[in-house]
DNA sequence: GATTGAACATAACAGTGTTATATTAAAGAA
DNA sequence: TTCTTTAATATAACACTGTTATGTTCAATC
């Protein structure tokens, strides 16, 4: 990667961990890269591949939270603390949470590429749900439950960024989300179709 | 309501039907309406003021989705059937749902007004949750299993518009996501803080 | 009828991402 | 090393965005 194009994507990282994607306009990137605006074009192909980069980063982001030492954990207990992770991501890093979840803008499409990053860490999120079936699950039960763990988890991040939110008095909002998750776990381990 | 005014309404949602957030520049939606730009800002204060109304509109349409004759179902069965409305409102009024849950343009802040049709149809769905839950349920309690639902339901509508859906091979979406749903309706009635 | 405020058309403003044009720099071939 | 080709670059222009400014017309009130 040349100088410009990683000064270009410096730049474009520092103003978006500022003021999210409202930052960053291809003027604002170039004038803080110091460069002119069309670097952002031969090297990223324009503004979406900024956003691609940066929609990488957030995915990069979510696996690296769900990434630790599983030795003397059970299965239940790999989850939540990946679901610990995943939150804490999420609100570490608001604004490549609300990029990756397409609470942005909807004209930004993720590129194949950027696509890819995001199976992949669903494929990490696959793994670790894994654990909580028996062997032989089959993939599409598998599919099944990651999403579902996924779907609640994602679920209580987006409603924090919503209007409503405002209506909890809650102190720990992702405490009360971890605590529905694990049950929800529990409810996930009883099924019949789970059992080996 | 004055006539301009009806006009410009009409005209935005019927592009916004058609085309989402991204049909609805001031110019297209004065055009449409055979009325100049300054009347968005007369009527309006600007383009806020309608996505204002389209986002009352689609809180409008969320509880009407859940608004149906309860008399013979049980309370478990009332919040599925309310949850397969969810589900349908959201496949049927994309861009609707897309705006509520600010996965177009995170520029856009409802006014006062449009949070209170929201926390309105919160209230909806805490009514129903209620029925789950012993009489004497404290709010708090309410509002924590009531978001618990919505997490749930919402994180799916979410999670079929990203970019990972297409992994899924799954005939029905909204289908599996009801029966997830209903998994956990069972694991809040099982509850021991739940029982009367 | 005169005054005031609202509604309205149009132009201009400041910003957006992108493309066009010309120039310079770098890489590859002879 | 020199020449040719490609890539990188600066700048201006384009078409679009939401909004404000300016002036005119309309409607309501006195």
């Amino acid at each position: 990667m040349n100088i410009a194009k990683r000064k270009i994507l410096k730049a474009a990282s520092e103003l978006f961990l500022e003021g999210g994607i409202a930052a960053l306009s291809v003027r604002s990137i170039a004038k803080k890269a110091g460069v002119s605006t069309i670097g952002i074009y031969s090297h990223f192909q324009g503004k979406e591949g900024i956003l691609d980069e940066l929609y990488i980063q957030g995915f990069e982001l979510v696996m690296q939270a769900m990434d630790f030492e599983r030795k003397a954990l059970s299965a239940k207990d790999i989850m939540l603390k990946g679901v610990r992770g995943y939150f804490a991501m999420a609100e570490a890093h608001e604004g490549h949470y609300r990029l990756i979840f397409g609470e942005n803008d909807n004209r930004y499409t993720p590129s194949e590429e950027a696509k890819a990053v995001a199976e992949k860490a669903f494929g990490q999120l696959l793994k670790v749900t894994a654990l909580l079936l028996p062997d032989n699950a089959s993939m599409a039960l598998k599919q099944k439950n990651a999403l579902e763990i996924w779907a609640f988890v994602h679920g209580y991040v987006s409603l924090k960024h919503h209007a409503v939110a405002s209506i909890f008095e809650t102190p720990d909002w992702y405490a009360m989300a971890e605590e529905a998750v694990s049950v929800h776990i529990d409810a996930i381990l009883a099924k019949p179709e789970n059992q080996p």
